[in-house]
DNA sequence: ATAACGCATTGATGTCTATCGATGAAAGGA
DNA sequence: TCCTTTCATCGATAGACATCAATGCGTTAT
């Protein structure tokens, strides 16, 4: 998981290479699904949220919740921690800010 | 072009419905491609620029610029004007400051 | 020990998308 | 008028992705 440029959209923006446009391409592709923002959404008022909550939130089978949370575990804006049965995740406070830095501000 | 929801990912974020979950996809969406990356990071230092000097700047066709081209204007992040034989286009920054605010502020 | 539950992974499938060549449309120049 | 340039659109294709059923694995309950 690569480091965001400090900036790709904002006023004053310096060029980016075509590795760092790759990069944060990426982590809007994380974003870049409804599921995934209701996800992100979900988890950013309630602190932390085990995954058979959101299998009953969904419409979708716990397969596809599954993948989706790993989209957004490799894209680093969540994380995870199994406690006995349950896996609880957390959204990354850190790499959303990152993320809005990225397009100015 | 729908209107984003005020916040998806900030604290203190409120609940999302489906609609606007897909409303903010599709703006990310939009952003989820290294050469759009790229372009919206040209004009966001150059103001204005004309479809040949991209054309120019990626080592892609010009139907596939005029693609990603398409897939920003319908995104609302760039407009474009016709003067002559030119198109130019510029980046629109209360998209990106919306986008940014969405992020949480 | 065995059944049941919670979650991740695998494999398959249909849809979306990035890319290109070919073509079209509009404008300018010879 | 005809040719050239600039850009958009069309049609085709290969690769990516969202989704599900089936399966595997670890944990808890009976």
């Amino acid at each position: 998981m690569k480091a965001l440029p400090v900036l790709c959209c904002g006023p004053a923006t310096e060029p980016l290479d075509s590795d760092a446009s790759e990069t944060v391409a990426a982590r809007f592709r994380a974003l870049a699904d409804p599921t995934r923002v209701a996800i992100v959404n979900r988890l950013a008022s309630t602190e932390e949220c085990c995954v058979c909550d959101l299998n009953a939130a969904f419409d979708l089978s716990q397969p596809t919740i599954s993948h989706h949370l790993k989209v957004l575990r490799d894209a680093g804006l969540v994380e995870s921690s199994r406690r006995g049965t349950w896996a609880y995740y957390r959204l990354v406070p850190d790499a959303v800010r990152e993320l809005r830095r990225t397009l100015g501000g």
